[in-house]
DNA sequence: CTGTATTGTGTCATCGTTGTCACACCCGTC
DNA sequence: GACGGGTGTGACAACGATGACACAATACAG
C-alpha cells in the first residue's frame, strides 16, 4: 500500500540517468553511443551512474528513434538440427561479442506468403540488418522482399547471385570432388551418389564435384548410381535401398550429407553388410552424428560455425561494398571408408563414354 | 534525385494507415488490437487501407506506449541440438498461432553474470513473459531475477519449486522406471544405468526411477553399475568403458538420454560386442538420433515438442494462478534390447540388501 | 420527454531514446 | 582583440504506437 512503486521494480531509464549524474538525457546518450565529445569526467559519472541503476537502454526507443535498432535477424528453413544449431551458435557469438541481439527466425521457403512474412519482420522488429542461411538464400520471394526494403543483408552459402550481396560460403564442388577422389584412390570405380536436396544449390554443386572427379579419373558416369535425395536420413534410407538393389551395386556410396550417410549405414547394417569391407560410406558436413554413428564416418568438415560468424561479422561492420569469403574445407577420414572388397569388378573405363 | 523518399520502401505507419480510412489513429488501434467499439463499417475501410499499405504495426512503438510489447523470450542451456530444436520448434508453433513474436536465448547457467544478463534481456527487449526450458527452470540466479523484475514465467520440466510458477513436464521416475522394468522383464538382473548431466533435475529423478524398479523387482541396487555421464555422446563413451571394464559387466545399459546411449553403441561396436545379443542398451527422450544409429534404440519417447507448445500456451493465455500439466511419455521399443545372452551369471537378489 | 447507460470516435499526452540545432567555452591566429 | 574551428553540453522535437479522457450519438428505461 505505499504509494511509490515497489523498488527494484522500476526499469531505470535514461532519464533517471541523467538526473542521478547531474547532466541531461542527451548527454548519458552520447556516452552510451561512444559519442566523441565527453570528458573524461562526465562519462566517468555517467557510467557510475549507470552501473548504480543497472540500466539499459530500450532497444523499442532506440529503434524509434534512432536510425539503429541494434538487432539483425537470421532466417532459416533447414531441417538438420545439428546444421541449425551451428548457424545460430556462429550468429550468436558474432552478435554477442557486438551487443546486438540477434532474432532467430524459421521461414518457409515453400510458403508462397514468405515475402510478406519477411516484409511484416522488418516492419514490425525494425531489424538493421538480417542474416540468411541456405536454402532461405536463394528464395526469390524473400530477396525481393529484402531488396525492396532495401535493407542490408547477407548470406551464408548461398548458390546463385552472387553479385547481389556480400556473403561467406565454402567451395561444396572442390569438397566433393576431393571426397569422390578420395574413394577413387581407394580403389573405387563404381560410386553410387545422393544428391542434397532440390532446394539447396549446395546440392547441385556436389554432384557437379562428384562428376569431375569421375570425369578426372576417367571413370564413367553411371546414372544409375545418382539417386535423388533430401539431406534427411529417411530419404538415405530409400537412396540406399535403390542402389544396393542394383544389379551391380557400388562399392562405395557417397552420400550429400551426413544425414543420408546414416541411412545408408543403417540399410547396410539392415542386410548384414560390413562397413567398410563390404561397403565403403561418406557423408558430408562433419555434424557431430559423424561421429555417433558406427563405424565413424568419412565426411568433408564444413566449417558451419565459422561460416555463420564470418557472416554475422560481415553484416555487423557495415561496410559498403560487396565482399565475399571463401572458408576452407576438410577431408576427415574415419572408419566408414576403406578400399573396395578384392574380389569386386572393376569397370573399364576406357571403353565407356561420359554421358552429359 | 528526386525530392520525395523512393516509393515502396518506406514502412507505413498507423498515420498513414489512418489518413487512407479516413478516421484518426486511435481508431485504427482500435481495430488491430481488436477493440470491441468499432463498426463493422469502419473495422472494414480501415482493414482495408492496412492490406492496401501491407501496413505492420511496430513493436517498438507499441512496447513503448503501450502495456504489452508481444513479445516473448525462450531461454535455454541445453547441448542436445535436437532437444533444443525441438523445444524452438514447440514455442515457435504456439507463438505464430498467437501472433507473438519470440525470441530464441541461449544462455549460460555457470555464468556468474546470468542474472544480470537476463535482467537486461527484459530491460533492453520488453518482453512480456518469459519461458525457462532445463537446466535454466532451476538456475537459481535467473529465477531470483525473474521474480525481481516480476516478470510471468512458464517452465518447462522444471525439476524444484513447483510452487513457484506454472510449468509442463513429464514423469521422469516414471518413465525411467518403466524403462528398467522393461530391461528386468527381459530376464536382465545386472543393469548399468548412465547418469544424466548433474544439472539437471531430470537426473536425479531418472536416476531414482531406475532404482524403484530395481526395488520393486527385488534386485540389489549396486553403486559400481551405476556411473556419472553428461547427456553428450563422449560422456556415454566413458561411461560405457568404465562399466564393460568391470569384472562382471552387466548385460544391460540404460543411458539417461539417447546421446550417451549412442555412446555405449559405438563402444560396443569397437569391442565387438553384438547389441542386443551380447548386450542390450537403452535410451531416453526419442530424439531423431534413436532411429539414426544402429541398432536403432529401445528409448522413451518424450514429447518434448508438446512440453514446449503446451508452456507457451499457458504463458500466452495469461491466465492467473499456478497450473501444473504432466504430459505422458512412451516406452519405444526398437532392437537394441532383448533378453539377456542365455550363459549369463544372474545376480542373487534375495541374498542382497539395498545399500542407499 | 428527460436522464442514464452503452456505443463509437477523436484529442492529447506519453513511453525512452536519438537527431538536429543552438550555444558556450577554449584555443590559436592574424 | 576579433575571428574561426574544434570541444563539450543542453533544449526540444521527433519516432509510432497506446492509455486516459472527453464527447457525441444512439438506445432504453422511467
Amino acid at each position: 500500500m505505499s504509494p511509490g512503486p515497489r523498488p527494484g521494480n522500476e526499469r531505470a531509464s535514461i532519464r533517471a540517468v541523467a538526473a542521478r549524474a547531474g547532466v541531461s538525457v542527451k548527454t548519458v546518450s552520447r556516452v552510451i553511443n561512444n559519442h566523441r565529445y565527453v570528458t573524461a569526467d562526465t562519462r566517468a559519472r555517467v557510467e557510475a551512474a549507470i552501473k548504480a541503476l543497472g540500466f539499459r537502454p530500450s532497444i523499442a526507443a532506440r529503434s524509434l528513434a534512432g536510425t539503429r535498432s541494434g538487432q539483425v535477424a537470421l532466417l532459416y528453413d533447414n531441417h538438420s538440427p545439428y546444421y541449425i544449431h551451428q548457424i545460430q551458435e556462429g550468429c550468436w557469438a558474432r552478435a554477442q561479442a557486438g551487443d546486438i541481439r540477434l532474432l532467430a527466425q524459421p521461414v518457409d521457403v515453400a510458403d508462397p506468403q514468405v515475402g510478406e512474412k519477411v516484409r511484416g519482420l522488418i516492419a514490425e522488429t525494425h531489424v538493421d540488418g538480417i542474416i540468411l542461411s541456405s536454402p532461405v538464400t536463394d528464395c526469390p520471394k524473400v530477396l525481393a522482399a529484402l531488396e525492396e526494403q532495401g535493407i542490408a543483408f547477407v548470406r551464408i552459402s548461398p548458390g546463385t547471385n552472387h553479385a547481389l550481396t556480400s556473403s561467406v560460403f565454402m567451395d561444396d564442388t572442390q569438397a566433393a570432388d576431393d571426397m569422390t577422389t578420395h574413394l577413387i584412390n581407394l580403389g573405387h570405380r563404381h560410386i553410387g551418389f545422393i544428391i542434397g536436396h532440390p532446394g539447396h544449390m549446395a546440392s547441385d554443386q556436389r554432384l557437379f564435384g562428384y562428376r569431375r572427379a569421375l570425369d578426372r579419373a576417367g571413370i564413367a558416369y553411371e546414372p544409375a548410381l545418382v539417386v535423388p535425395g533430401a539431406f534427411d536420413f529417411d530419404s538415405g534410407v530409400a537412396a540406399a535401398r535403390a542402389l544396393l538393389d542394383l544389379a551391380e551395386p557400388p562399392t562405395a556410396i557417397f552420400a550429400s550429407n551426413d544425414d543420408m550417410a546414416a541411412g545408408v549405414l543403417a540399410v547396410a547394417h539392415r542386410r548384414g553388410i560390413t562397413i567398410p569391407d563390404d561397403l565403403s560410406v561418406a557423408g558430408f558436413d562433419d555434424t557431430t552424428l559423424a561421429r555417433v554413428v558406427w563405424p565413424p564416418l568419412t565426411t568433408i568438415r564444413q566449417p558451419v560455425r565459422e561460416l555463420a560468424f564470418t557472416t554475422a561479422d560481415i553484416l555487423l561492420r557495415g561496410e559498403d561494398g560487396v565482399e565475399h569469403q571463401r572458408l576452407g574445407h576438410d577431408l576427415i577420414i574415419r572408419d566408414s571408408t576403406a578400399p573396395p572388397p578384392s574380389g569386386t569388378k572393376v569397370a573399364k573405363p576406357a571403353t565407356r563414354t561420359i554421358t552429359t
